[in-house]
DNA sequence: AATGAATGAGCGTTCATTCAT
DNA sequence: AATGAATGAACGCTCATTCAT
């Protein structure tokens, strides 16, 4: 008794041993330029042994993908359950973003470079990256949020909710991805990071709320 | 006298031409996928030929997004001219970056291909991207307009201007990423890449303008 | 006691249904084609369970094609039973194994892929194909009516009835290569398969009657 | 002047150089053992550069055989050309054909080893062997004697000379499988290849001479 | 300046075989 | 006896880069 349970548990343990080990290479040195060779040496384990437990390097990159993304929705629906209106959950939830994003740099990193796969990737049908990224991302989560927020009136009702909340999710991800990179750009505006997401999150904010004539 | 300047008008229509190869192919095939054979045959010229103008596959690379990067400025440069306040200034800009995107699909790819571009890329400093992006693009002349519009009283004034200009220009790449990769997404919110370009435009500009209380 | 018995019995039943699979598995995909994984799975065993009966890939092809040259022969001796001269057991004999061949296909194909191994294979020594071949074989067979047709004088006495059984051998493993491999061959030269068998055992019935003067 | 042309013959001598080291590997190991790796370490040459020059293993694997064959042609074209009767040609074409398997027992054996490419194979067409096997090599010249023998009333004619030939090559190089594989058997036998050649050639033109009645 | 032949490290993937359980 | 996880050496093929001419 008991002997299935555990050898399936030591098969999850080992596919958690190697996505461990390809998102510390994928992330070192993004997808493209790692070998499933350094994957393998990551993992103390032989090449072939990979193929036991994906069937392709794509297929682990998934992985690597949806377990990052699963842990930060983890993050965001903590923080969505806390007390306060719409806009204060958004805010909230940014921060976790960021705050995820610097905890863990490399499966925010994993989480960005799904947004590169180019949509007639083979093997891999768009569906599943739109799936992985906007079905179990935080995504769904906010546009609760911002359906409560038309409620309270708090957010603006010209736009379609599950519109505003995609913006602000490609929003979030832009920001993250011009501290990540632009590092050198703060030494001449004389800026830090914090100062850059704060911002950020005036500017989005401020803009889904009740709309002022612009044009 | 003349010879050698004769000389170095030759090379650089040579490069031109190899960079119009790259373009095409790079473009049809995506970087990574591209191999310098093809581009050789492409430019009608060998192999060889193409290492005595580009030291590397990356540095063709740069030179076709850099490229790219000053034409979308001119179409940008234009649109600045016109008459109007900040806000319609922004946004006709916007417009035109979308336009540019419709209208050269390949080179707007180009661009933020190099966006991606990880930090340590040897053989390609960070600086250089930098600049390549943030001085020869689009940034400055949207930092020139914002500072306008904080001087016209439409533009918050609470946020320095340059950040506001980096921030608009994230927002603007992250919507067309969003356009062309997310298109089955589409089809299920029942919406046009149009209403999402134009919503886009109403939320981010309603953002950057004089703040309401929010916190 | 009979319990060793049992088990010896049980193992050839084991061993048996292997070669079972590992035939659906070889003649559908050629052997080389063929992995011990798929022969594992049709087995419904599994893939450490194949090398506990035989020793290498190699060896199981081998059990492979011994049962099919022994089902062969089996049809083989139910024709030379009949009553008639040699060189009409030699033709009935002759179309038993064409149309062997063509109930048989996948197991044809497993005895002519034994002529073609090479002699020094690793771990299958040539003597054991050998024996496979020419003893287990219906050569034996036609060495006899070669032998009884001498005795009759139908059959010319200059050469050895053994070297005449085995070259009237290989030239029937030829002319079935030849049909099951030319297709595209009829088409031009506008022939059948049957009108190709029947001019080969006019040619090769009349080739080893009494000699004319040739030389 | 000259140079293009000393190109390409430099060129091709690098072909013959690489088809050379392809022979030696194929023949010693079969070309399913053998290994790009191996040709090109034969070769003294990277194996980079093998596909320079060829686009697959399959298509060095049939510039071998090609060479082969057309080696072979040359042989037997010599030998057609002299005095004699149809019959008499046969018999020395058959010889030539021998003692060519005996001086250049490598190129006979890719000669062989076309005849058992599969015709589904991916990358070659069915017709190309066709072409190869029936076009370039002996049986044309083959095909031109039978008639011959025809027409000179020494053959039978009641079987179209085309397939007559096509028999003739077949068992041609059955008797040349026969011994190089089964060399064990002549100690059994206590025959010597020759005089298995000399009977076969007994068997074979006896058989094609004006008919007996059999049936 | 231009060529293009040559390189060689590298790639993702496969599979016969072994061995601890 | 039976398993199936693990191995690791291959494999055919690619391609950015170099360099003699």
């Amino acid at each position: 008794m008991g002997i299935p349970e555990r050898k399936e548990r030591e098969r999850q343990q080992r596919k958690d041993e190697i996505i461990r080990a390809a998102e510390s290479v994928f992330l070192t040195q993004g997808f493209e330029q790692s070998t499933m060779d350094e994957i393998a040496e990551k993992a103390e384990l032989s090449k072939g042994t990979l193929y036991l437990y994906f069937k392709s390097k794509e297929d682990l990159h998934m992985a690597v993908a949806r377990k990052a993304i699963i842990l930060l929705n983890s993050f965001a629906e903590e923080v969505a359950k806390a007390e306060g209106t719409a806009l204060d959950k958004l805010l909230w939830m940014g921060r976790a973003c960021i705050e995820f994003s610097q905890t863990y740099p490399d499966h925010m990193k994993a989480i960005m470079s799904l947004e590169g796969i180019e949509m007639p990737s083979p093997g891999v049908s768009a569906k599943e990256v739109q799936d992985l990224i906007y079905e179990d991302s935080p995504v769904s989560l906010v546009i609760q949020i911002v359906e409560l927020g038309v409620a309270e009136q708090l957010i603006r009702s010209d736009i379609p909710p599950p519109l505003i909340a995609h913006t602000l999710w490609m929003q979030m991800l832009s920001v993250i991805r011009f501290i990540s990179m632009k590092t050198t750009l703060f030494e001449v505006l004389e800026i830090t990071p914090d100062k850059v997401y704060e911002s950020h999150f005036e500017l989005v904010l401020n803009g889904i709320c009740h709309e002022k004539s612009i044009s």
